[in-house]
RNA sequence: GGCGGGGUAGCUCAGAUGGUUAGAGCGUUGGAUUCAUAACCCAAAGGUCGGCAGUUCGAUUCUGCUCCCCGCUACCA
């Protein structure tokens, strides 16, 4: 890794459909961040390159739902976005977007330079289009009846009934979600990449990187491993980079092609020599990224670049698992999460704390859960009562005996070489945690100092000390703010506004990791100015009333999802009246083997046992409910389900939040009873 | 369904190529102290290391099975 000159940074490049929420922050941007600082902090060479990637579909679903079109969405994110994340700390160097010309043209050059050296598939192929929406339709975008166990609302990549994986051409009586209309098969060419052709040398490549987290190098054997095939490159859609080939109208660039050219085409908007940065062999290449993102930047882009030529592959890929919120997973569309632009409006000044209490319980190894409970932990037990403590101890100190001026160095307590023994395993340690990524360890490791300083302080005792030994005492005032010192530049990544203050107040110009062990950093005689408090109690009500905010979303989605559904369609009575209701009895119920939600229920309708399997298994258990009587519709048409005859259907009423009840009569009736 | 990651103290997480008392921070309890934002400092309590079985002199660490959480599953990105 030393044999590298300089080193090229990129955090993920996120949709420009929505806010900045701490899952991102903790998942690529504040890890990215804090590594690039420490590389800085060591005077090396180093670029940090991300932006919006502004196509793709969720920006057109964006766009259609708030009645505005893509460019106006993407802008307005981009904006809020770029502007959230600079009052925020992180250090980028170029924040670019994918809409910008120069990504266009680059990537449609990079793109042009693999169709003319024929490394494409040119493949035509039949897919769903629909007419009334005027698109082709993405697996997601149709549903059906599943072919294998005939339940519908199946998706043209799975039925989620049963499991099955399936593709949209073998769904029965397909329907678009987006107008509901049939949609119908249409030819269409699109270019896949053979990623086949190249797995002999992305093994070679990943095999290459023994380093990698274990999250990483896994899911991309296992990809490997499965045998990679043909992707495609190109997409039947409008929004997007326009495939520069002639008679390509409605087709654009599949947005992983073009997304992570977009790290090379922001760097080229930052600096004319962008080349050096993504093709000399010196330059060593690290993606931050989600564990979401992992193919795509490990063996995706890598093809890519093998099949352009030129182009050094990544060193690293240091990706994050992802950080839930108060026990659920963040989501974007229900509105759960923490928003960076309302936190930064809500605690003016905090950013650090937020950096602090997401490094300090960072998903790197695993999801993690971001509390505001633990927020205020961290905030009140650690920066305030360590750091911020510390912090005041010192200056206060010299403030009071010695106006604000640093002592000279004189006969020491005799504490004075454990302290510098103790701070100088820290550099070593520091380091090693920081260049592997392990942030969550670094922190601590710097956080150390102020304990070393808190301790120091308890046990030499200065304020005692000075009733007696005016210079003794000043000595150890000159040691404690050596150690404040120290605390700036170890927490510069991690916490850079207030490393940034306490730099000020220490009249330090620069901050240069290698004066970390030097204990004449400040100068006695300097003038300190008393940066205040550094940081202050969270209290409870402050809190909670976040999370309240909280559970108000919570109430409000669930609110929401509560909308009944619209009556369907009128029917005639002989259509009711073909249906043969009945009550009947469960004389048995038993989980059908390797099944999560069926349940295998006999049960008596007055003539005979009949069995019923029944999608329930997730809401009941099938010991409570044996001798209930419950409403089957009885002459539906058998049919099998996982192997087993299914004679008839339950009838389940779905409460609003997706549990099922049972039907049943409001007194006791002999079973076959029919209902009209 | 297949594949990958994870399941360790009340909480958030480390760790062990298998070996004497399994670690940290926070929280809790007790003590000491008052320069400091009721903060700091010292100490203690607290864990059958998801479950079952196997390999082994010995497993929390290896193997198999199983349960739970998360992700991916290739034209969703």
């Amino acid at each position: 890794m030393s044999d590298f000159a300089r080193t090229t940074v990129t955090a993920a490049l996120i949709y420009a459909n929505g806010p900045i929420h701490i899952g991102h922050l903790a998942g690529c941007y504040l890890p990215a961040d804090i590594y690039v600082r420490y590389l800085r902090l060591k005077k090396q060479e180093v670029i940090f390159v991300s932006g919006t990637d502004e196509h793709g579909v969720p920006i057109t679903i964006k766009a259609q739902k708030e009645g505005k079109t893509p460019q106006q969405v993407v802008d307005h994110y981009y904006k809020e976005i770029k502007s959230s994340f600079e009052e925020f700390g992180i250090s980028f160097d170029i924040y670019g977007r994918t809409s910008d010309p120069a990504h266009h043209k680059m990537s449609q050059d990079f793109f042009l330079k693999l169709y003319q050296d024929g490394k494409f598939i040119e493949e035509v192929t039949e897919q769903y289009y629909d007419e009334a929406a005027d698109q082709f339709l993405a697996d997601r975008y149709i549903t059906g009846d599943c072919p294998k166990c005939q339940q519908p609302g199946a998706y043209g990549d799975q039925c989620e009934k049963c499991g099955s994986a399936l593709s949209p051409t073998e769904l029965i009586n397909p329907k678009s979600t987006l107008s509901g209309a049939s949609p119908i098969l249409k030819e269409t060419k699109n270019w896949f990449l053979p990623l086949d052709q190249w797995q002999g040398e992305l093994e070679k490549y990943v095999n290459s990187h023994p380093e990698w987290k274990s999250n990483v190098s896994g899911q991309v054997k296992s990809w490997l491993q499965d045998g990679l095939r043909p992707r495609a490159m190109t997409r039947d859609l409008s929004w997007g980079v326009p495939i520069p080939l002639p008679d390509t109208e409605g087709k654009v660039l599949y947005v992983w092609f073009d997304a992570p050219i977009g790290y090379v085409s922001m760097t080229s908007q930052l600096t004319p020599d962008w080349e050096k940065w993504w093709k000399a062999e010196d330059s060593r290449i690290v993606h931050f990224i989600g564990k979401d993102n992992i193919v795509f930047h490990c063996l995706i882009f890598p093809a890519m670049c093998m099949a352009h030529g030129g182009y050094q592959l990544a060193d690293q890929v240091p990706a994050n698992e992802f950080m839930n919120l108060e026990g659920d997973k963040i989501s974007t569309s229900r509105n759960w999460a923490v928003w960076l632009h309302e936190y930064l409006k809500e605690f003016p000044g905090k950013q650090d704390v937020l950096r602090y209490a997401l490094t300090a319980s960072s998903p790197e190894t695993k999801d993690a859960d971001f509390t505001w409970a633990d927020f205020q932990t961290k905030n009140n037990s650690e920066l305030v009562a360590i750091l911020g403590n510390f912090v005041n101890r010192a200056f206060v100190l010299i403030d009071k005996n010695f106006e604000g001026i640093v002592p000279e160095k004189a006969a020491g307590t005799g504490l004075e070489a454990d302290v510098i023994a103790a701070l100088a395993e820290i550099p070593a340690k520091l380091d090693q945690a920081l260049a592997t990524y392990k942030f969550r360890d670094a922190l601590v490791y710097a956080m150390e100092i102020a304990r070393i300083g808190n301790k120091y302080l308890a046990d030499a005792e200065p304020w005692k000390i000075i009733k007696e030994d005016r210079d003794k005492a000043g000595t150890v005032l000159n040691y404690a703010v050596q150690l404040v010192a120290h605390a700036s530049l170890a927490l510069e990544p991690f916490i850079p506004f207030t490393a940034a203050r306490l730099r000020t107040a220490l009249g330090l110009a620069d901050a240069d990791w290698s004066a970390i062990g030097n204990f004449e950093l400040i100068p006695a005689g300097q003038k300190l100015a008393n940066p205040g408090l550094l940081f202050e109690k969270l209290e409870d009500d402050v809190i909670q009333a976040q999370v309240d905010k909280l559970k108000a979303t919570k109430a409000q989605m669930e609110l929401a999802s509560k909308q009944v559904a619209p009556i369907k369609e009128t029917i005639d009575f002989d259509s009711f009246a073909k249906m043969d209701m009945r009550i009947g009895q469960i004389t048995a119920a038993e989980k059908v083997e390797k099944s999560k939600k069926l349940l295998k229920l006999t049960v008596n309708d007055g003539l005979k046992d009949r069995t019923i399997l029944s999608g329930i298994a997730e809401h009941v258990e099938p010991e409570a409910i044996i001798g209930k009587q419950v409403t089957f519709l009885a002459n539906l048409a058998p049919r099998k389900i996982m192997g087993q005859e299914s004679e008839g259907m339950i009838l389940m009423a779905e409460d609003a939040d997706g549990s099922l009840a049972f039907v049943q009569p409001s007194k006791s009736v002999w079973n076959g009873a029919s209902i009209s």
